[in-house]
DNA sequence: CATGAGTCCGACTGAAATGATCGGAGATTA
DNA sequence: TAATCTCCGATCATTTCAGTCGGACTCATG
């Protein structure tokens, strides 16, 4: 229930990646491709690259292409909002349909003289809303540490984050 | 995106028009079937009545059975809050697969380690939930719901829910 | 007490949306 | 110039959801 769809999970995921790499470090700020979001995610590589393809088009972020090609960020972290991305890759988020019906009442809302529960709901659509329009790329990279590197002497075993 | 499932729709008018009629007016408080409702909203019948067995069964309304039988509320709209009404009809209610995954890791969460937008995205989680958790069967009867929502971003710790 | 109408209940079928995939076009580097 | 690597659009399976059907039970009535 009210749970994001798989796009929009790897959508979340691969910009803040990119946004981790343009801007987290200086020195190493690259353009990332689509097959290193992929595997360092585990996650299939086509989907991704059509989720990419997306937020490309929707003017999230820009593509480079030819070898040494890739995605970055069109903008910065902190002008991009969560809102703005799930919109991109989903469409408008709304809970509720005869929201975006309300010009045309003709379509399936036929109870709408006695449809008591629209005005709440629409209300809480409201605060989801604004709960995720305050939010942007760059405060979920300041949240949590993005790539937890440990150091190599520690821990040999198991998860390998970067080769 | 984020949108309610029809299921889920006809649920919440459901209970609203069964509340309505039990303590909207004391006099003419009686059992409500699911036809009548059906009517009123413009709704499948069957569906809708499937809808009523699963919240019957998971104790939001009582079944009674035969003629002049239909269904009543299990205890007083203030007790009923949307999250159970939701979580009743569909299940637990969460934005990420990872969320109810926790215990077994084994499921598809294979980049447990790498995922960076997990953390953030359970502060969002949290916060629709008290949202969902603190409207109540009665405040949609009510009218509009007094109901406000800081963002996550000022508040940090967030979730400030109030009414 | 027997009958019958009316209700709830569980299992089944069809359809839409999602997840995943394939081959082609364009651009850059050597 | 040629080859390689990348992005890009159209296509195909899978799962979930919306909707439907017949059966079991209960209570009012003759």
């Amino acid at each position: 229930m009210l749970k994001f769809s798989k796009k929009a999970d790897y959508g979340l995921m691969a910009v803040q990646y990119i946004a981790s790499v343009q801007f987290g470090d200086l020195h190493k700020a690259r353009v990332v491709n689509t097959k290193e979001i992929a595997e360092e995610y585990h996650i299939p590589v086509e989907l991704l690259a059509k989720v990419l393809q997306t937020l490309a088009r929707q003017g999230i972020v820009e593509s480079q292409n030819g070898p040494k090609g890739g995605y970055l960020l069109a903008r910065n972290a902190r002008e991009i909002t969560i809102a703005q991305l799930l919109e991109a890759i989903e469409g408008p988020l709304g809970i509720t349909d005869c929201y975006q019906e309300q010009e045309d009442k003709t379509t399936s809302c036929s109870c709408f003289n006695h449809c008591n529960i629209r005005t709440p709901l629409l209300k809480v659509q409201d605060s989801i809303y604004q709960l995720l329009n305050n939010m942007t790329v760059a405060d979920m990279m300041g949240g949590t540490p993005l790539i937890t590197v440990q150091s190599l002497s520690t821990a040999g075993a198991g998860q390998g984050v970067s080769q």
